[in-house]
DNA sequence: TCACATTATACGCCGTGGCGTATATTTTAA
DNA sequence: TTAAAATATACGCCACGGCGTATAATGTGA
């Protein structure tokens, strides 16, 4: 399921769902990514200081990629609605 | 045209080509981020310390979001090949 | 070509992220 | 309910981002 974030908060939601998603603790991404589980924790809750590097370094671990495009008008499009 | 970042470069590329779609130069971006024209710079180069604030702010002010989702196998899908 | 606009880089300063380490706090199973 | 697991938070430290300011290096149009 394609996650919007338009805000650090989202973002970390986002990351957070796909991690538990997997079956994975802050502690076990954070050895994949060799990131403290701390900052794991800063990430998921949207710091909006947290490095680029951090949440590029976690979605590669995630297998999660970003897609940049333009803001839709609204919040919701047609596959939100059917 | 949605634009696949898995790397802060990639991420920096997809901002410096919205902005010059939108005809801003760096410094104008800089003013209604209230960021320096240097700070949006880094950002557009790719600079993996550059914070979250900094591009989540910066897509703001250029009407971009962000979806997260799934990496694709390869790198094109249907859409790209048709 | 050449002046002007744009972008990249530099310096000193301050704030804060991420580090190791450790411990509260909360969540989850048994 | 309670022990264990998972997550949030803390402390001191170092590195570096973003700040103002300024300038160098590039691009661009006339």
């Amino acid at each position: 399921m394609d996650q919007i974030a338009r805000t650090a908060k989202q973002l970390g939601a986002a990351i957070r769902r796909r991690r538990r998603s997997l079956g994975l603790s802050q502690a076990a991404l954070g050895e994949r990514t060799h990131l403290r589980q701390a900052t794991i924790s800063a990430l998921e809750n949207g710091e909006p200081g947290t490095q680029l590097r951090t949440m590029i370094d976690v979605m590669a671990a995630l297998g999660l990629e970003v897609v940049v495009r333009e803001r839709t008008k609204s919040g919701a499009d047609i596959e939100d609605i059917f």
